[in-house]
DNA sequence: CTCACTACTGTAAGCGCTACCACTAAGCGT
DNA sequence: ACGCTTAGTGGTAGCGCTTACAGTAGTGAG
């Protein structure tokens, strides 16, 4: 036997398909009898709406996009995490599409965009040429972003320079002067446009203290644990010439760079203070300092945004910024005598 | 302007609307200049066909769901990455239901199951109590589990058993004979059934070298690599009375105990050794000794079986067992005398 | 030259809903 | 009592595709 369809609802609750579609879905006027009524029918014939017929004739799916370059990072799955959990709620489907990188760059610029099966999209870190964004808005999907810079579309984001600028601060109002920075991949790679924000941040700090920026202490290590930990050990290795403090530009950066501190003999904060960003919880053991960026709030956020919007018809673009809190624990002291 | 139709393609081709819907499908016979015109028509009007049209029609959605406890750990977030990335070379979307632990358990199994909008779903490290086993099958949406035992479907995981096994011989082969535990969250939780499974591989080795598996030497640390880091820190508080080597259910634990030993002034592997599971990253800076499930191929491995599935009618369900393999590092070595 | 087949194409009947329109029956201010 | 609004309902035309079904040609075998 096959799924019950409207029809076969309307049928046993004596009303029209009209009226069962009005009651099930709660717009228009409907009797509370015959609400009643429905309701009793579709729950006996274990009825529910068919999503595409549904979609096709209302022009509206309740189904949105979320496009990140990665699945596998703290950051992005916690976003998603936050996204995943407020479009829940909403009662919206969630359609995942990852770049892996730029491997399906193109693909899901092209596909996703046409299919049009979407209501609105939510990207992460996106960054888009100037072609890609036309693209985008000749679809006419509404879009927000998140965790970085947007033309055209509304955007959620921590103020990342103030970021930079803060936890080098912290280091600086420690007593710090030999301060290097471990930051993301620079420009060539499109996604992550927040990372040289931060080590902005870090030279505006240092220059506004009248400290030097050794070029050689401005590091790259692609946000990962493992690579940190490999170019903190060299940093590191010559006693007669190392900083005294590190402000890595995610958490993950920070615990590897303690980790190669540990192995190298230093102590933390004795010898060496390290403040990251993100209370990504594997800060916690490492004792570690640093700026949460509410990754989580942001995914949900930018859902409510995007929810306003498509209600609400549409509003200027606007860029939110969401403010970052210290959390101070064990990895930052004062500077070495 | 509207989105270009099928219908305008067709009038601008010259053809029929059926012609133009096999050209771009694939199916049926066309002829090669019909196919050319309307290639080229479809290229000039930017046609794309309508999601949600195509699939009422046709009653397919080229639409997966995939079902997960969570997607801001490593190993789901991998698995995830494994089947977005299979999804999208098949051309299929993603639909990802992300439970929040058990937060939504309800609404993902009511709602997904319902709205029949997915041709399949992949569910990672679900577990089902029989009612909802029935009411997925009753819904007839074909199923392949990832990571665990799921009744009635097919199921792609690591014999953990085995891995359990595995990894505490390889201790045992080291010397050790004081060999603790570090595990998920026992029953209690629905889904991380594998957990018990690791620990009982543990046990049944310690077994048969004939050695005692002190009660207070298995522990729970939630898969995380802070509760580990607690866990083993109390573990090994007592210098008189520790275990000389542990096997974590996840690398993610054994780092944690890496962490919490060095913090203790322990030495790895000198005063203890650690051995984990999963191949994470973080593991290469911890010199970590580990079992390599190949979390992101088990992701696509499970896309492959689905889409056979789908191709070829319903086979038996199959339980398939991945191999795991030895990555051995720095934190094992032979027991202190 | 006929028959059987195959290649190709068009016609049109839905897929299962939503939403516009039309209509009736109340309710209500004047 | 009169229009006027508004709640409640049904009829039905699509939404934009896919896919029988049927029909026309062209082909090679008998």
């Amino acid at each position: 036997m096959n799924p019950p369809r409207l029809q076969d609802v309307a049928a046993r609750a004596g009303v029209s398909t009209a009226t069962v579609s009005r009651a099930l879905s709660g717009k228009g006027h409907v009797s509370p009898r015959a609400r009643a009524r429905v309701q009793e029918a579709a729950q006996e014939l274990g009825f529910v709406v068919s999503y595409h017929a549904s979609s096709l004739a209302s022009g509206r799916s309740r189904n949105i996009g979320v496009v990140l370059p990665h699945v596998d990072r703290w950051y992005f799955s916690t976003v998603l995490e936050g996204v995943a959990g407020a479009l829940m709620e909403a009662g919206y489907d969630l359609t995942l599409y990852n770049f892996e990188g730029d491997r399906y760059r193109e693909t899901v610029l092209t596909d996703f965009l046409l299919r049009k099966r979407l209501d609105a999209a939510v990207a992460v870190s996106l960054h888009l040429d100037p072609a890609e964004t036309e693209q985008l808005f000749s679809a006419g999907i509404p879009l927000v972003g998140v965790g970085g810079p947007l033309v055209g579309a509304s955007t959620i984001s921590i103020d990342d320079l103030d970021v930079g600028r803060r936890a080098t601060q912290h280091l600086i109002g420690l007593g710090h002067r030999r301060i290097a920075h471990l930051g993301g991949a620079e420009e060539g790679r499109r996604y992550f446009p927040m990372s040289s924000d931060r080590r902005d941040g870090w030279e505006q700090a240092m220059a506004d203290a009248g400290l030097a920026v050794e070029p050689a202490w401005s590091l790259i290590a692609d946000y990962t644990f493992t690579d940190a930990y490999q170019q903190a050990k060299n940093l590191l290795a010559d006693p007669a010439d190392r900083p005294t403090a590190i402000f890595a530009s995610s958490d993950e950066m920070a615990a590897g760079t303690i980790l190669a501190a540990r192995d190298l003999g230093l102590t933390v904060p004795g010898d060496l203070s390290v403040i990251g960003v993100d209370a990504h919880p594997i800060g916690e053991a490492f004792g570690l300092t640093t700026l949460d960026q509410h990754a989580r709030r942001q995914g949900t956020r930018a859902v409510e945004r995007l929810l306003e919007h498509l209600a609400g018809g549409s509003r200027e673009p606007s860029n939110e910024l969401f403010p970052a809190h210290f959390v101070v624990r064990s990895s930052t002291g004062p500077a070495p005598a």
